[in-house]
DNA sequence: TTGAAAGCGCTAACAA
DNA sequence: TTGTTAGCGCTTTCAA
């Protein structure tokens, strides 16, 4: 009568289905996938039936007999909010696609390797890595078992393909619109090492070489936490401070902020401050941060039409898609005094 | 020679190692699961064999033979920070009792039942809900057919375990500081409808009590977000303001310290706050958030352990863990003036 | 419209 | 120590 409890038998089968419905399990089949070939009445008997013992089929078993998985491996990292927006993205995306998505996360205890290997355990068909960590050589590798599509990083790597944000545009955003404010003066706290600290520091000093302010350049040792912003303000309020600082990103820029204040500068009239990644932070009403955001919607959704080009056509070859960011202007800048 | 390439031939099998190597499926079988029964010449022969064609199990296949998927499925939201660590946790956990995990997220495009369903294809043994949203019944009629742990959510539904925060204590010593403190005229911004809203208000209410304030006692309806924080505290502001406000979690803390500070309140002078999660949000330099940390390591090893529980063995009853808090002191509190 | 049977990749008896 | 064989739950010919 009713689905049986855990502990007490297992789970029932097409076979069982079948059984209940006195037909056979080829027809069971049909009638659960809504194939054509069955009719209405065998239909509905089957349906009830299948109802009625809680019959649900089994996703492993469809998979291991069909001979394409459908299925889409995704690497994330539980803290970054972005990759919480991409995974958003990137299931729809997949569901409008006919694909599954198999998840696995990168822990503390839990590495970029280990994340990949259960995937390829789960017969993904390709892998889409949100700011994987791990060398362009062994990304390389792993694109010759299968598509791999790098999302927010850029590398280079043969057969890999990436989507990201064009970083060095986001600092030219920021430079553009302090200049035109009429700030001159404009330093920058990078990212250190990070994955695309080299091109937003790139983008700062095109910007400032295009505005004719190379003379005026000035970076700072940063990184992507709030105490790298923290030390990089500090270093900052020694020298003649500049009157606006564009920021590695937007965690690092609450350090310079809680610094800046703290040191008596009012934030925007004293200094502006630009962040990066538009992230719950920048929107807080009390941060209020003008920032460069990141379109995760459309790059996820570029991520799963690279995965499908490829898993498509085996001669499609690797690309970059790059996605211009876009400014997000809050409160932490104005004109200088 | 090398692993086939992305589209050209379909990934090696147990029986293309067999072929390579010159033995039967079986004994690759033994030699790639590490059983015993196998020579150490052959053993070796057999791997490199597997190496050089690139072969790894299906573990889909190794599931559909075993009769249990050793799967435990996890929900959990891509939004939360405090999922992330419990992930972490669960991870770890999993792994030491041999088990693996499936994870599906909710999304705003993706609801819960959607996240349930495809676990459930995928033959999860068990379901670990973080901070689920269904209702009692909902989840009662789910743990008929599964064990399944809610985490983060205090739910009275049958059959189902739950592994939560003691809420209402985590509201005592929230209370129990401020008065140490001195402060009397003590507020609370609730959390609405929130899961653990209910429990908080009422941790407020009660350890008001305990210390003869039950007078004092000010509920305003607040929510999970910074909007909400700030409209508590702009009605807060208007009548006679507390010396001292307990917030319902941390996000909305933060609303709350924005719209007193704007106000020309000095926190902690004029007033103190505390907030609830010990999320980065409160350890950020700038916000210094005294609150309530909950135990993410040790709700995700309860969880599992409650999981692995009910599926060994079939007449354990379903029960409830509850977590003690921890009362974070940071620099929102402070004696009254 | 329906059923019988083979087989997906793997493991576990059982035999040799 | 090694191989043969059956079968996990499902889909898909092919025949009836």
């Amino acid at each position: 009568m009713a689905a049986p409890g855990p502990g007490e038998g297992r789970r029932p089968t097409l076979a069982d289905v079948a059984a209940r419905a006195g037909v056979s399990t080829a027809l069971v089949s049909i009638v659960v996938r809504e194939a054509p070939g069955a009719s209405a009445a065998t239909r509905e008997r089957v349906l009830r039936a299948a109802r009625e013992i809680g019959y649900r089929p089994d996703a492993r078993a469809r998979l291991l007999r069909a001979h394409r998985s459908r299925l889409l491996g995704v690497v994330f990292e539980v803290q970054g909010t972005f990759h919480g927006d991409l995974l958003g993205g990137l299931y729809e995306a997949a569901e409008a696609a006919g694909y599954e998505l198999a998840l696995s996360a990168v822990t503390p205890s839990r590495d970029e390797a280990r994340a990949v290997g259960s995937l390829l355990s789960d017969r993904c068909e390709a892998l889409v890595l949100l700011g994987p960590r791990s060398p362009a050589a062994q990304l390389a590798e792993l694109a010759a078992r299968l598509p791999v599509v790098v999302v927010a990083r850029a590398v280079r790597a043969r057969g890999v393909d990436v989507v990201r944000t064009a970083d060095d545009e986001g600092l030219h955003l920021a430079v553009d619109h302090l200049v035109g404010l009429g700030h001159r003066r404009i330093a920058h706290v990078d990212g250190g090492r990070a994955p695309g600290a080299a091109e937003r520091r790139r983008g700062y000093r095109e910007a400032m070489a295009r505005h004719g302010l190379s003379a005026e350049v000035r970076t700072v040792a940063g990184g992507p936490a709030e105490d790298d912003g923290a030390a990089a303000a500090r270093s900052l309020l020694e020298g003649a401070p500049p009157t606006a600082v564009t920021v590695f990103n937007d965690r690092c820029a609450t350090g310079v902020l809680d610094v800046l204040r703290r040191a008596g500068r009012s934030v925007p009239g004293d200094v502006s401050v630009t962040g990066y990644d538009d992230s719950r932070l920048a929107r807080l009403a009390h941060v209020d941060l003008t920032t460069v955001a990141q379109d995760a919607a459309r790059m996820a959704s570029l991520a799963l039409s690279r995965a499908l080009a490829r898993l498509e056509r085996a001669d499609e070859p690797a690309g970059e898609e790059v996605v211009p960011p876009r400014l997000v202007v809050r409160g932490t800048t104005a004109p200088p005094r």
